[in-house]
DNA sequence: GTAACGTATCAGCCCATGGTGACGTCAGTC
DNA sequence: GACTGACGTCACCATGGGCTGATACGTTAC
């Protein structure tokens, strides 16, 4: 299949603190500190999400000092968005057809 | 905020079985039977998986007879993935920027 | 060195959710 | 009417994954 849409990444994504992550690092590069002020969730818990979100390739990391800072990596996004959009625009072609199989 | 995308939907797609849905009726309008036989898995669990992209909002059905025709919606996708372009654009705008919280 | 801080890892609990079988419902066929 | 096939709903079980506390590691400040 020409556009096989990540698994991986939508599962990431799906999460919503995860999700509330990505917005914040759409904006700026964060460290974990200023992503515990701003969602109000654990450092564990944090620490977690950030290392799924890593493994899905979603984020970067860059250790500054003790600091680390987490940034988006738009590649990834992107990449989702352009899969979605190519199933939309089949699935309206799709649909202009009248295209259904038949019982 | 401008762009919240949609947890609901996300979770929706995140589900291997619904992408494989999705992506099958993104081709053309299908029914139960027809998904069963192109998915292998039990009609119970695809009615419980349809039920789920019907509430989503992903999906919309056409009873036909003793049918019933599933067809995807293509505006719930493709809104999904101008959402999250717009991420992946505000993000491509930070990074270039440089832009970071400091510690 | 020691203390404090930022971050990561691990083990465990618990809840959400996917899969399944039994059953009910509705439409078409005889 | 009785039967069959297409779908849906419900109750149950099992697995996965999110949250947490304890703990370890590395860095900076004193």
């Amino acid at each position: 299949m020409v556009t096989s849409v990540d698994g991986d990444v939508l599962k990431v994504l799906a999460d919503p603190l995860r999700m509330q992550i990505v917005r914040l690092l759409a904006r700026e590069a964060l460290c974990t500190t200023h992503l515990v002020e701003e969602t109000g969730a654990k450092q564990t818990n944090l620490s977690n999400h950030l290392r799924a979100l890593r493994d899905a390739g979603l984020v970067d990391t860059e250790p500054c000092g003790r600091f680390t800072y987490y940034s988006l990596r738009p590649e990834a996004i992107a990449a989702l968005a352009a899969e979605l959009a190519g199933l939309a625009a089949t699935a309206r072609e799709a649909s202009a057809a009248g295209r259904r199989r038949s019982c």
